[in-house]
RNA sequence: GCCCCCAUCGUCCAGUGGCCUAGGACGCCGCCCUUUCAAGGCGGUAACACGGGUUCGAAUCCCGUUGGGGGUGCCA
């Protein structure tokens, strides 16, 4: 068998979504597999809802997922040449006739019969000239069956009587997706057709196109499922956050995105989820994949961003953070020494920043609530605890061994111990954590005071003291 | 309404007639480790929608019911 062609084909009415990139990826998988290609097809030929802008938000999430295409995308737009001669092959074999109606009255006689919506076949033996105002439409075969094998979803056919008589161009002149997607599909050479399954109804629609213009293209088709939220419902970028965009911007790496996004409606056969990609290139078969929806689960999608941002070495861990800085160089500055401290606390890249700005920052704010729990509560000892940490990190080398050494020694002295006597630092750190720090968690204590200094770490330690 | 689908833990995936007293992962709960929080280790919670068949034997095959979804555009 040939090389495989593949193709994503978006259409530029809305930002590249979590669902779409879904698709992308499995027919990228599937082109990577069998060393063929994945061609990238904009449709863009509803001129009203179109926008070419969306056209490079699209291309820029597909690279920043590190999902790309094989050669030059092609738009329809450019192409409206080969639809027009499709066309005008249906109509001259008779496979196709204009028709005047408008929406309004196909929807209006539909409801007037009281039957199913859809358009009646009103203008199929009208012999209407095309021009303004009127559109071509497909004549569907009165009777027969339309079937095809899918990959995931076994063997689909749909009765020919079922189906309207759809239109191919509209009363424009441009045509509809129905008709465009077909003759690229061809043109193109696109071996497998790999889809949401929103398109399932709409296959022998596609296929009754391909026979009638006589066009030698036999595709494979894999209809995907569709990504649901929480309520079941298909994805919708209205309802639920779903751009990939959006998941860039909130600190996800695109590695772990394209990891967990593989593991919808799919499962590696060793059960081993999170992989490198190329591994599960090698392991992905279209035949392997679900046929029932998925739920999107940023739960999970959090946890598989946490794994990947822990095997990162700190100094790219670092570097990838390194965006999200709002203060730049000074967050770098504090992270650096404590990457690895850091980078296995945070699940999101957006994460680091707020994590470490008490080092970076000559003010801190103390959190109430950690303040109450954490120092009140624990009353004389709290301020025995500060003063002599205060006497002891005044003089003790700077170094996190040293700071431990001093802060065990203040604990022992301040009360804070076991029953056993033993120095009870998750007790102790307490009172020094939240005068430092602000708050009651964050990176480990000794390493975090060696990056603030002396000078700070004293002066914040008085600063609580006198407000004790 | 009509058409096309789907149906295993809360969620994702495994299971393709006996290996299933149903397995893994996320989440949740507990314990351990521990300078907070994480991470890690250990343990636990929790599912074959229902009813009929077929079969020596069904989560796995068939039919029906129920539930859910998608489509039904001069959108894609």
């Amino acid at each position: 068998m040939a090389a495989p062609r593949l193709r994503f084909a978006p259409s530029p009415t809305g930002y590249l979504h979590v669902g779409n990139a879904r698709a992308l990826l499995f027919n990228w998988l599937v082109a990577r597999r069998q060393g063929g290609e994945m061609l990238l097809r904009i449709e863009d030929t509803d001129v009203d809802r179109s926008r070419p802008e969306l056209t490079d938000d699209i291309l820029d999430q597909i690279r920043w997922l590190g999902l790309e295409w094989d050669g030059e995308p092609v738009h329809q737009s450019e192409r409206l040449h080969l639809y027009a001669k499709a066309a005008d092959t249906l109509l001259a074999a008779g496979h196709a006739y204009w028709c005047d109606c408008t929406s309004e009255q196909v929807q209006r006689r539909a409801a007037e019969r009281g039957g199913p919506p859809g358009y009646d076949g009103h203008c199929r033996d009208r012999g209407l000239a095309g021009g303004e105002g009127t559109a071509l439409r497909f004549r569907v075969p009165d009777e027969g069956t339309t079937s095809f094998d899918d990959i995931v979803r076994g063997s689909v056919s749909f009765d020919n009587a079922k189906l309207e008589d759809f239109v191919l161009l509209r009363s424009s002149g441009i045509p509809t997706f129905l008709l465009a997607n077909v003759v690229d599909d061809a043109e193109m050479g696109i071996t497998h057709v790999v889809r949401g399954d929103d398109h399932v109804n709409g296959t022998p629609k596609y296929l009754l196109i391909g026979r009638t213009l006589g066009l030698d293209h036999h595709p494979v088709f894999a209809h995907l499922p569709q990504l649901v939220n929480e309520q079941r419902k298909k994805l919708s970028k209205r309802r639920d956050s779903v751009s990939v965009a959006e998941f860039r911007d909130a600190g996800y790496l695109p590695e772990a995105m394209v990891n967990y996004l593989a593991l919808l409606g799919w499962g590696p056969p060793d059960g081993v989820e999170i992989r490198p990609l190329d591994e599960i290139v090698e392991l992905f078969r279209l035949e392997d994949v679900t046929p029932s929806p998925a739920f999107f689960d940023v739960r999970k999608l959090q946890h598989v961003n946490a794994t990947y941002i822990r095997a990162l070495e700190p100094d790219r861990f670092v570097a990838r953070a390194r965006p999200f800085f709002a203060h730049g160089q000074a967050t770098e500055h504090v992270v650096a020494p404590i990457a690895e401290l850091v980078r296995d606390r945070v699940r999101l890249l957006t994460e680091v920043e707020p994590m470490v700005d008490f080092l970076r920052d000559d003010e801190v704010t103390i959190d109430d609530e950690s303040w109450r729990k954490h120092v009140v509560k624990h009353g004389e000892r709290a301020g025995a605890m500060l003063d002599a940490a205060i006497a002891g990190l005044g003089a003790c080398d700077w170094r996190a061994d040293a700071i431990e050494a001093v802060l065990v020694e203040a604990a022992a002295t301040a009360g804070f111990v076991n029953p056993e006597g033993r120095p009870q630092m998750s007790k102790a750190q307490g009172p020094v954590r939240v005068a430092v720090t602000g708050r009651a968690v964050g990176p480990p204590l000794y390493e975090s005071l060696v990056v603030l200094g002396r000078g700070r770490t004293l002066d914040r330690l008085r600063a609580a003291r006198a407000a004790l």
